[in-house]
DNA sequence: GCGGTAGTACGACCATGGTAGTCGAAATTC
DNA sequence: GAATTTCGACTACCATGGTCGTACTACCGC
């Protein structure tokens, strides 16, 4: 069973770093986050140790350096953490969710018209499809 | 500063019985979750407790009976999380989540037909507003 | 009056995410 | 070859959510 990928915040900016690069060092990962959060770089090895302990990334070393790399792909991890939502908040409903986004009315104009293009786009072709 | 209305599992659970009561005892807010979830009375009442801390729910006393009430609104909750989830892993971009939704194929496709038709209305009407 | 019951209060414990200090070994530098 | 820097390993701490067990209390039926 694909475990559950709920990642945290920092894990997910970790993640993000890794996605980007595809492999990168801890030293890697904190200078890149350090602008933005400003963490020890100890931190940021422990956190990565974590995730690699839960699978989240793998590593390999390169003399005394680890290059980590990341192990679920940004597709799943948002897939499993949308799902989680929509299962908490909208009892698993994902049109509520969406029908929420549109009437809080925090996506621009541009936006609707590519989302309304897109919904055109799905009901065409997806007549038998499921997008899985 | 609106605190962060960022809910666990069961805290969702029980302010969805909240909600939907209006007002509700530990001991109705236990047996309304005792077949879904069957926690022990304890728990529920704990988790009540915690969550006045919060200001997620008050109480008045009725005899020695507690009836709790939610301090938040459900719309509030859901904005709330939701906002969290599209910081975290939509970068803030609210467009990108009912991408990945719409993408995602969980969207049955009478309501696609809706949303389609919500949007258009939003397209309309939304020139001027913005949803608050 | 007395025990059972219902109901709240309090404290304990576990997991997880986040944060960091310290330690030891290896690489680099003098 | 010794000193310094570098980097991963380990350990520890804190907060929060979740889960209960136990203790206290007030009321009810007999």
């Amino acid at each position: 069973m694909p475990r559950k990928h709920i990642l945290g915040d920092l894990q997910l900016a970790i993640m993000r770093v890794l996605w980007a690069r595809g492999e990168a060092s801890a030293g890697d990962v904190h200078a890149a986050l350090h602008a933005e959060r400003g963490l020890a770089p100890t931190t940021i090895a422990t956190m990565l140790r974590k995730m690699e302990e839960k699978g989240l990334v793998g590593h390999r070393a390169d003399g005394r350096l680890f290059l980590y790399r990341a192990r679920v792909a940004e597709a799943k991890v948002r897939h499993s953490m949308v799902g989680e939502l929509v299962q908490r908040v909208f009892l698993g409903d994902s049109a509520a969710l969406v029908n929420h986004l549109l009437r809080e009315g925090e996506i621009a104009p541009e936006e609707l018209a590519r989302l309304k293009r897109l919904i055109e786009a799905r009901q065409k072709d997806g007549q038998g499809r499921d997008g899985r």
